[in-house]
RNA sequence: GCAGGUGUGGCGAAAUGGCAGACGCAAGGGACUCAAAAUCCCUCGAAGGCGACUUCAUGUGGGUUCGACUCCCACCACCUGCACCA
């Protein structure tokens, strides 16, 4: 009889959904937990290639784990509030609250057809007010703490999105959501001061099993840099000491060739010391021109530097007490340690450029060839160069230089040591209508005023007009009966704030929320937080992997300080899948014409075929080119397994496959838990291959192997074994093997003589390492090949070869 | 430029110091059939030989080792991330 998987499969979807089988229970007498989570689906549309490629091998291993007598927690939930749900709400002309309630209802729905084993009593979206409320309340404890602030400054802006956004967001120039020109625009700001959580950072990416990769772009967007600081004091042309200027470096050693310094034009700075320079207005209009140019421009002119000399003032190297002239230039970031470098031509290869062009003279300090280029700390170091025309340093090592030119400045008191970050703190409003309000009322007396927890959830009002305006106002201005509010603390008219959080907000914490999803009193239950502890195996893409973890480890910090979950980690372990890509090796999205949906896949050869299909054609991290080329292996792979319910013969393991059997059994238990499904696949069909070869499998063979290939094939097993056993696969624990029955009692082993291949021999598996050699020994072919020769050495690796060295 | 990763048949890929190419696709040949589909069997890295076989092969060049896809050094190519970060 033929498989018919549009019914089988539709059958146990239905039974699995309506039965919450995969229930995962608080507090098991029993079970040890196991917590698995694949991240949010997007309510912004379809599952998509994606989503098959990153839920089936956690579904995967949150099966195998279930068998294995775990109590797993594999829940789903979805990413509703934010740019995406907002803009495709915008694009279909249906209000935002509908568009995410019938989007997590199509996500849940098609889900169910995957096969997936979530359980969808806890399933949880980022735009319920039961969800937000505990958003929100996390922001009040940020803001309570002094870790959240409103401050005017320059901040990224999508002229687009009409909205703020963080520098996570607007990378490259670009924003992340749009692809426009981001602008920068000094306005009124919420920041979450993740800076100062950077070292703790650090350590998360150093605890977490993640892809080296990853954590290296992760500690790269920390960009943790140790140097000195050092203070410089400010001259006017009367000699007259008019203040000071504090640089970071990290190449103290060069600090003898410094011949110039130069500050950021958006510098504070340079407007403190107006009255001394000179040329203030070639300076202003210096700084006029950086404004405008946009952050492509200064990137593409990295060769080109510009600048201008600040007449009027000078500093003083405290180290040997030169004067140094002061120049504004952009080649230095406002943004990064004191927006202010000292330079030295002969050692920074940005510094000779900008010298050559404002004829600046060099003074080389460690030796090396400086004539056409700067000898940089890269060369330098690793040759470990000598000092020169550094006053007491000179012919020292520069590594000892390095640390005994830091000290004696230390000792001067006129430098320290620090570290510093590129990593800035997180600007974290949006001027939008679709997101989590502030819990925050801006009080003309009392300034920023927290709601009490009590009034949470500060709920979204509906408005007609939700669109984003062209001055950036956020759409909640416009709704004045909801503005218009008294102030919590002094009880005065008052406005709220009208900006909303980021979609990643609700993303920040989701996988505690999971823990205890209806809880209304705390974001989740302490004691239920202890007992699920870290999530162990945390799946999802790679796209914005080095923000929404970095973010995660980040409120995860917090929350643990100030006493709301029980650690510091909030995944013991992250895997990033790889990509899908389209048959030009392409991304494959929404938008690329030859996307080709899941639904599809499954609707033409079903849920267990496209399941095993996608991970057969590559590792769960590769990006893998989609094709149905080999997909007709796996659909035949599949009638093969139905057919064996026809082959049943005798009832326990028998001694033909006992072997086998064992082998398969260890394999799978390390695909799985690595979630290396490929190799799982071709293990699976090397057993079945034996069986057909055999002609026969028993009762046992066949209840085993059905709980073996249940993780990838969850829908054609569970039917047969119904039919076959008449009972339910779920309810079955993961087969035991005796490490005795993993080697064969005969196998043939490979003899080389020199290194070189000279025959194979059959060796009963039992015969000590002596019987071997001997039996080995008096093989024809190794006898010619060692005939008139002395054995020097005797090489034996069990099971596998012999190598007889001769001369 | 810096960092991380990858490089193996016609294709997707296995093998992490021990018989390279498991498993699968495609291709070719055969069986069954009036025929086709499906199914089953055989061949399938390259070159040479009628042949048991021989030689060469894991991006390139060196090295370590009895033995290297695997470890070390240098280089090339591609992918990803960051990029005037002092």
């Amino acid at each position: 009889m033929d498989y018919n998987f549009k019914d089988i499969e539709k059958k146990w979807q239905d039974k699995w959904f309506y039965e919450k089988s995969f229930k995962a229970i608080d507090f098991h007498p029993t079970k040890p937990k196991y917590y698995v989570l694949y991240e949010f689906y997007n309510i912004s549309g379809n599952l998509h290639m994606g989503h098959l490629k990153g839920t089936i091998p956690a579904d995967a291993l949150a099966r195998f784990k279930r068998f294995k007598g775990y109590n797993v927690l594999f829940p789903i939930g979805g990413d509703a509030f934010g740019l995406p749900a907002e803009n495709a709400a915008i694009k279909t002309g249906i209000n935002p609250h509908d568009f995410v309630e019938n989007g997590l209802n199509n996500v849940i729905n098609q889900s169910r057809k995957l096969g997936l084993s979530f359980d969808y009593d806890r399933t949880i979206c980022t735009s319920d007010p039961d969800y937000y409320k505990w958003t929100q309340w996390i922001f009040l404890q940020l803001f309570n703490h002094g870790k959240a602030y409103k401050e005017k400054s320059k901040v990224n802006f999508c002229p687009h999105c009409n909205t703020v956004l963080s520098n996570e967001d607007s990378q490259g120039g670009k924003c992340d959501r749009c692809g426009s020109e981001v602008v920068q625009e000094v306005r009124w700001s919420w920041f979450l001061k993740m800076r100062e959580y950077a070292e703790k950072l650090l350590g998360n990416i150093d605890r977490i099993n993640m892809a080296e990769n990853l954590k290296e772009a992760q500690r790269n967007w920390i960009g943790r840099s140790e140097g000195t600081q050092i203070t410089f004091q400010i001259f006017n042309d009367n000699d007259e000491n008019i203040g000071s200027l504090d640089i970071f470096t990290t190449c103290v050693e060069t600090v003898y060739g410094i011949t110039f310094v130069a500050l950021a034009p958006e510098n504070e700075l340079l407007d403190k010391l107006k009255s001394n320079i000179k040329n203030w207005n070639e300076i202003e209009e210096y700084r006029k021109k950086t404004a405008l140019r946009t952050e492509f421009d200064r990137l593409s002119d990295q060769k080109d530097k510009t600048g201008a000399k600040i007449e009027g003032i000078y500093v003083v190297n405290p180290i040997n007490k030169a004067k140094v002239p002061v120049f504004t230039a952009d080649f230095v970031l406002a943004g990064y340690a004191t927006g202010a470098v000292m330079a030295v031509p002969s050692h920074d290869q940005r510094d000779y450029e900008f010298a050559q062009k404002f004829n600046i003279p060099c003074i080389q300090v460690i030796e090396g060839d400086t004539s056409k280029c700067a000898v940089e700390k890269k060369e330098y170091l690793s040759k470990n160069s000598k000092m020169m025309n550094s006053g007491e340093f000179d012919g020292m090592n520069v590594k000892e230089a390095k640390t005994k030119i830091a000290q004696k400045l230390i000792d001067m008191g006129v430098a320290e040591r620090k570290v510093n970050y590129k990593m800035t703190d997180w600007a974290f409003n949006r001027q939008r209508y679709w997101g989590e309000p502030f819990p925050i009322v801006l009080c003309p007396h009392c300034g920023e005023v927290a709601l009490d927890e009590k009034d949470l959830p500060l709920i979204l009002p509906q408005v007609k007009d939700y669109l984003p305006n062209e001055k950036g106002d956020s759409p909640l201005s416009k709704a004045t009966d909801w503005v218009n509010c008294k102030c919590p603390k002094c009880g005065r008219e008052a406005k709220r704030e009208t900006d909303t959080l980021p979609n990643l907000a609700g993303l920040s914490w989701c996988w505690l929320r999971y823990i205890d999803p209806h809880n209304n009193e705390k974001l989740a239950d302490f004691e239920k937080l202890k007992y699920w502890g870290s999530v162990d195996c945390y799946t999802g893409g790679t796209e914005h992997i080095t923000r929404h973890v970095l973010y995660a480890f980040f409120w995860q910090n917090f929350l643990y300080e100030i006493g709301a979950v029980p650690t510091r980690d909030p995944f013991i372990r992250k895997m990033g899948s790889g990509l899908i890509l389209d048959s030009e090796g392409k991304k494959m999205s929404k938008s690329s014409a030859n996307g080709v949906s899941p639904l599809e896949v499954i609707d033409k050869y079903g849920t267990d075929v496209a399941r095993i299909h996608v991970h057969f054609l590559g590792g769960y991290e590769d990006n893998t080119p989609w094709t149905y080329d080999g997909i007709n292996g796996i659909t035949s792979f599949l009638d093969r397994v139905w057919s064996l319910q026809d082959m049943i013969k005798g009832e326990e393991i028998s001694n033909e496959h006992i072997y086998e059997l064992s082998i398969l059994n260890k394999k799978l238990c390390e695909d799985y838990e690595n979630l290396k499904l490929n190799t799982a696949i071709s293990a699976l069909m090397i057993f079945v291959k034996k069986v057909k070869e055999d002609g026969f499998i028993t009762r046992e063979e066949l209840r085993q192997f059905l709980i073996f290939l249940n993780p990838l094939a969850p829908h054609i097993t569970s039917e047969m074994f119904e039919r076959v056993f008449k009972k339910q696969i779920l309810d079955q624990t993961w087969p035991s093997y005796d490490e005795k029955n993993l080697v064969k009692s005969s196998v043939e082993i490979a003899v080389q003589v020199n290194s070189k291949m000279v025959a194979k021999v059959n060796i009963d598996t039992s015969k000590s390492q002596e019987e071997i050699l001997s039996q080995v020994k008096e093989e024809e072919k190794v006898k010619n090949a060692i005939i008139n020769k002395n054995i020097v050495k005797e090489i034996y690796v069990p099971n596998r070869l012999v190598n007889l060295i001769v001369k």
